[in-house]
DNA sequence: CGCTTTTGACCCGCGC
DNA sequence: GCGCGGGTCAAAAGCG
């Protein structure tokens, strides 16, 4: 089960530079949504994304966030009637990662403040909240141990960058 | 000196 | 109405 990512190698790739943070390859240092725009289809799939996301929130690429459309009875939970409002077009973007790494703190080139640490009633291991050090910048990190796989990572993003990357400066 | 990190408390939403 | 879970913010300390 589960097991049967289409681009399982593709993780191991992209994120294989950045869970080395020795190279510093300032090359890499800086990759856009876009390539999110590919996980985000192994991750709707993926039944841990429901675990870590949300069962019932769609999953919305970074751009494209066209609320227009797709709205009737897309898939509601049954006694979640209610969730059709306007909040939802707060662009609110969220993508998970797994990805195999010893350290959970990925470089993706921008800086992050830690502002939370929460334990996981369902695991031994925490999970960790960063924010963004940019001002203005409504993108939240969130970083947790697979509870069964303390070898795999799970990134959470969420929003997008407002401002420039600290590497473009 | 500035900024980041760390821990605790507080708040919010939902379920029962 | 209260409890549980999760998430966020705040103040202080440590480090570069």
């Amino acid at each position: 089960m589960a097991g049967n990512y289409p681009n399982t190698n593709m993780s191991d790739s992209t994120f294989g530079s950045l869970n080395s943070p020795e190279s510093n390859n300032a090359n890499q240092s800086n990759f856009e949504f876009s390539d999110f725009f590919e996980l985000n289809e192994w991750v709707e799939e993926d039944p841990a994304f429901l675990i870590y996301g949300y069962p019932q929130t769609p999953i919305r690429a970074a751009t494209e966030v066209n609320d227009a459309g797709g709205s009737s009875s897309h898939h509601e939970g049954p006694g979640n009637g209610d969730s059709g409002n306007d909040r939802e077009r707060e662009v609110r973007e969220k993508v998970a990662f797994k990805t195999k790494s010893d350290v959970e703190i990925l470089e993706d080139g921008y800086k992050w403040r830690k502002y939370g640490k929460k334990m996981v009633k369902n695991s031994p291991n925490p999970r960790n909240y960063y924010r963004c050090s940019a001002e203005g910048c409504p993108v939240k990190k969130r970083i947790e141990r697979d509870r069964e796989d303390p070898k795999y990572v799970i990134t959470t993003y969420e929003g997008i960058h407002n401002h420039q990357g600290p590497s473009q400066l």
